[in-house]
DNA sequence: AAGTGGTCTAGACCACAAA
DNA sequence: TTGTGGTCTAGACCACTTT
């Protein structure tokens, strides 16, 4: 039995505050289940429907999934709905292609201070610098550089091959859950480094991608600038 | 006192679709106050709290908006909305910017296969074009070609200046409300047709945005081509 | 059969805005 | 003061999943 005392706001908010803080503490882990409607309800001394509350919210944050006759359960970051969700290169019909990879290097280097700032960490800090170059039916659609705080990620570099999609990685070896992700997108002339790792002629125009994603508890975890092909493929988003 | 006979599933879905095919229809028109919880909940005969989770999911779809102590609104396109909304550009520190027109010429002329394809017309079937440039401090940034069905929009070409943001128009003179926009984005070389219009050398990378704007009907209401100039801007995107 | 989330009701009280 | 949306409760019943 809990007590609500600190917060303010709403019932419904003060339980919602309170299991979300179960959430990024870890206590809440992902793919457990959460106590039920009633046992919530006992718990934070409110009614089902209150606690019911709380429990929508959550699932519209998209921190947990419900499901009729099983239960509630901390959400699970998939490959599948990793990939679907934050790589946003689709064929012209708009068929989602999942990409493979080609190569990957992993170091160890100081952070640059646009890479410090974003992280917020000190000026050449040490970062692991996730470098990859992906590509769909057997041609080069992109080079990705991710670069990760190495006190959030420890012992990064000594892992084997890194899985298609990092986030999962990121949750299940290190417990931090990207909950979203900011991108900023410009058309530049291919830079002559990432020209030579693609095997583009000089004057090939690409997308530059520069993503910040955020954790739950609203940091942000990874700072990636990626370099998209975009003759064959595009990148496509919804505003509503 | 309405009859719920038709549709099925759960009675506050009844109510939504209720009161989303009176908006539809216009009988509920932008800037209209709905009747209240009470009210709704005697016409469709069902209790205040079915009532109000039907007009918060109304409220959620973004198609009303509520405010304690006021009332229940049908939702209103304005500039400002539509502008930060739909007009992705930012500055380098994300700060909203808001670009003036710089030229604008209307014409109507066949659609082409592509622009007859997304807005769902027969080949060669006439629609209005509206070509604009926009900049911001007083630096060009891009040019816009809006493509339009004759039939849903009689007389726009005999308009005069039209304003800098073209859904709220679209609201208040046609009755149709955008409710959001698929756009494809791809970085390529300058068209020479648009290079001309913006004054830029030949080999200038620029993003290319296809937009399919979407209104509350499902049906795609413009068909757009863009070109943003990236050199000093960022298109902004927040996937969650 | 037991346990879970999903729906629905009836009623109470609070917070806010306008007359 | 009246009317609106916002919160909260207690209880009922249904639909689905698992044992």
């Amino acid at each position: 039995m809990d007590d609500l005392s600190g917060p303010a706001g709403p019932l419904y908010q003060q339980v919602y505050d309170a299991v979300m803080a179960r959430i990024v503490s870890g206590e809440l882990a992902p793919g457990m289940m959460l106590p039920s409607e009633f046992d919530l309800a006992a718990q934070y001394a409110v009614s089902q429907g209150t606690a019911r509350k709380a429990l929508s919210k959550l699932e519209l944050s998209g921190l947990v999934e419900r499901h009729q006759g099983k239960g509630t359960f901390v959400a699970t970051t998939t490959d599948e709905t990793s990939l679907f969700h934050f790589f946003r290169l689709r064929q012209s019909d708009g068929a989602q292609v999942i990409p493979q990879l080609v190569s990957e290097t992993v170091r160890k280097r100081p952070a640059n201070a646009r890479e410090a700032a974003a992280l917020g960490l000190a000026a050449r800090a040490s970062v692991f610098e996730v470098m990859r170059v992906r590509s769909i039916n057997d041609a080069v659609v992109c080079a990705e550089q991710s670069v990760l705080d190495v006190v959030k990620f420890p012992g990064l570099k000594d892992r084997g091959g890194l899985p298609n999609a990092l986030y999962p990685l990121y949750q299940r070896s290190y417990g931090i859950t990207i909950a979203r992700a900011d991108e900023q997108l410009r058309a530049v002339m291919v830079p002559e480094a990432v020209g030579g790792m693609l095997a583009l002629a000089d004057n090939t125009p690409v997308m530059e991608v520069e993503r910040r994603a955020i954790g739950i508890s609203g940091g942000v975890m990874e700072f990636r600038l990626s370099y998209y092909l975009t003759q064959n493929l595009h990148y496509a988003v919804s505003l509503r």
